[in-house]
Order: C-alpha cells, then structure tokens, then sequence
DNA sequence: GATCACATTACAGAAATCTGTATTGACATA
DNA sequence: TATGTCAATACAGATTTCTGTAATGTGATC
C-alpha cells in the first residue's frame, strides 16, 4: 500500500475525515495534511528534495479564499504543478464537482487517478478509490462509471474551448479570428469559426451565443 | 434560549456537526435533523400540526441529488415553503456560498435572520449567529457585516433579473419584450429595455449580452 | 401652475450575429 | 488516376444587437 500520502483539502473537519479513513480503514499513517494548496505545494516540494516523495495526493479541487494570499488558487493548479515535477505521482481528487464533464476532464486533461464525491458514501468510495489506484487502476466514481455519459458526452476539441471561452469574455467573432491568425491557430476564416460555433448550438441545443456560454456556464465547462 | 430546533443539511458528517455545536456550546438538545428537504418540509410539517412548532430552522442551500426523487431541491425552496407556513420562523443558512450578490439575496428576498459560511471559522460563527438571531438581530457573516460590498453592491430590481434570466435561455429582446407585454410587466417597450440591458452592461462591465451573461453567471446571480 | 428630474418610448443606423449556398483543397480509398 | 468525403473558405442576406438622439409622460417641488 502506499507509505507517504499528501492531503490537501481547506475544511478542517473533512480533511481530519479524510485522514481518518486513511488510517483505520487502509492502514496509512504516513499522512501530511494541508489547508492550502501553496502549502500543500510547499510541502510536496520538500519531501521531493528530501528524497521521501509522496506516492499519493489526494486533493480538493476548489479552495476557499481568505486574508492569507495564494499563487495556487485551485487543486487543478496544484496538481499540474506537482505533476510537472513528478509526473508518476498518484492523483486523486476528492470533491464537490459531480458534472460529468467536468470530472472527464479531470480524467482527460490532468490524468487524475481517481475521483471520489464528496457525499453520503465517501467513506467507503474513498476507500475502494485508494485501493483501486494502488493497484493501478483508474478509478471513476461509480455514478460515470459504465455510464453512458461519459461516452455520450460531446467532445470538445481546444479550438472548441477557445471560443467558448472568448466568446464568454465577450469577444467578437471578428475579433476572435484576429486572435487565431496572430497565434497562427487555424482554422481561422470567417465561416469556419461560424459553422463551429454552429456546430456548438446544436451540440448544445442553444439558440444563440448568449445561450450556449449559459449553458456551458451551468455545466462547469467554463 | 431556541427550545427546538430543525436542522437541514445533507452531509451526515456537517449535520452531526452541527448538532454537536448546538448540544455543546449553546445547550440546545431538542434537535430534529433531516438530510432531504422534503424530510425537513415532512418533519415541520409534522411538528407544526402537532403544536410543538419549530423555532429556528438551520439549512443548508444545495442538496446534493440522489436516487431519491425529490420536490424540493434548494434550501431556498425549503425557505419558502416553510414560511408560507409558519412566517415567525427564525431562518440560519449554513452554506458554502460565500457570494456577496448571492448572500445579500437571502437577506433581502427571503428575510433570512442569519448566515453562516461553511469554512475555518463555522463553528465560532455559528454560535454567535444562532446567539445574534435569538436576541431578534440579523446576523451577516463576518466578511460581508460592515462590508463595502453590501453597500456598493450592484441592485437589481425584478425587471433586471427577469432580462438576466430571459437573455441567458437565448431569447431575443424582441421576444423578450413580447413576453413582458403578456405578463403585463412594465416597462416593455423597446428602447426602455434596451437601455436596461445597456445598464447592466455599465454595471458589470460586460461588452456584450454574452459577455454579461457569463459574468453573472460566474457571480452566481443566474 | 411652472419647472425640473427622471423614466419610458419611438426611431434610426452601424455593427455583429446567424444561416444559408457554393467553391476549393486535403486526404483516404478503390 | 478517379472518386467520395470532409473540412476550410468565400460570399450573401436576413435578423439581431448595440448605441445614439429625440419626443413623451409622470411625479415631486417650489
């Protein structure tokens, strides 16, 4: 099982509830905890030096803000700046977030290891999440797991997301194209990026820009 | 002292929680605890036939969704309804939500007589507004209570969050007006409304209706 | 009653959106 | 090589957005 595990999870009482569970149920008890995620990243940073490297973070992703400043604002930052130094560390990240796309991306773009809702039975999912990644698994929660959602889900490509999130800064289309050509993204022609987003309201079912960034808006993409 | 009290909250671990804080540092014992809002509304309900009414209900806002298939899926809807009913009830939400638009709205539409942010300090806060709200004042969260943010708060009437909502489901203005005039709600007529939107527009320094909608959609007033 | 401030309304025009059709080029397959 | 498919592109137009100016109405104050 693993020796060393870093938790980083800003609400006192679940953060004591995660170590809990690591402690009776699986056995850890090499276990650091931390509120933020730049202590967490601090944390991680010495252990890397001292040569005792974390084989699991388990992670929130959204952390609250208060009078201590931070650089890292959310576990996603925190997990891509600890991958980009040890990129074979076991991720886990314990949450909220239940949209399916949202966790997808988890999966898809920062190759999480594992997922567990915050909810009525995240004892025992945690447990079964920790098992399942120690052995090399990828681990989904079980509400997506062999559920048709993740394979139904609409795919987004980058260019996808870059005019999601332009259009949702109130760019112009026009403006957009601007964009693409200086940073030499393409395609970048005027009826290009109209039959993509097109092709977005009809993903989507949305009547107009103005409803497609809702929606994507409810559904976490953005 | 609150003689008896309903807690809503769907957490088992942040509803012992609580009870344990209301048992422990306040002395309050005749708690009644329910994990679905529809629960809640039943044992309120219960309690309100049987004359042993209900003087304070604690309730979280979001409710996480399960197999159970339920009417009620705010705390806002639980508000509501338990109002209706019992209007002298005293109101605490203990909610993640740390929104100052969001906040100020359960103030002032729902009259809630205190809030308590889930975080480092809930327990400290708790105690003081559960004391607050027994004592007949309102007790705002620390961070919004002698706050710039509620005073320089943008104030939306029910016109203006009527176009928020109307333009984020991809109707046009035209449409928009069209509706307005059915429903005999005024202003109606086409400059008035647009220079409504254009108001919104300055207010939160969107470029467009897109763009707006995304930033009241990031705010959480949608 | 006169005046001022303010909100509503009407109208108008430039810009952007959205939806078509048609053409071109790249690529895989027979 | 020929063919079909798909994406990118160009172009066009009808609709909507957004921003002005001007006219009208309403309520408060003197």
């Amino acid at each position: 099982m693993f020796m060393k595990v870093l938790v980083a999870e800003d609400y006192e009482i679940a953060n004591q509830g995660i170590i809990k569970v690591l402690n009776d149920k699986i056995g850890i008890h090499n276990i650091e905890e931390a509120k933020y995620c730049d202590d967490a990243y601090l944390k991680f940073r010495k252990a890397h030096n001292d040569q005792e490297v974390f084989e699991l973070l388990i992670t929130d992703l959204s952390f609250r803000e208060d009078h201590k400043i931070q650089t890292r604002t959310s576990g996603i930052e925190l997990i891509k700046d600890i991958r980009s130094i040890q990129p074979d560390i076991k991720v886990i990240v314990y949450s909220q977030e239940n949209r399916p796309d949202k966790i997808n991306m988890l999966f898809e773009k920062l190759n999480i290891n594992g997922y567990v809702c915050k909810g009525q039975h995240a004892i025992k999912e945690l447990v079964a999440c920790v098992d399942g990644v120690y052995q090399g698994n990828t681990v989904w929660p079980p509400e997506l797991a062999n559920n048709s959602a993740a394979n139904t889900m609409i795919h987004l490509d980058d260019l996808d997301m870059i005019l999601l999130e332009e259009l949702s800064k109130g760019f112009t289309k026009k403006e957009i194209r601007t964009k693409l050509k200086k940073q030499n993204i393409s395609p970048n022609g005027e009826s290009a990026i109209d039959k993509r987003v097109s092709k977005l309201f009809d993903d989507f079912k949305a009547k107009n820009t103005t409803h497609l960034v809702a929606i994507v808006k409810d559904l976490g993409i953005l």
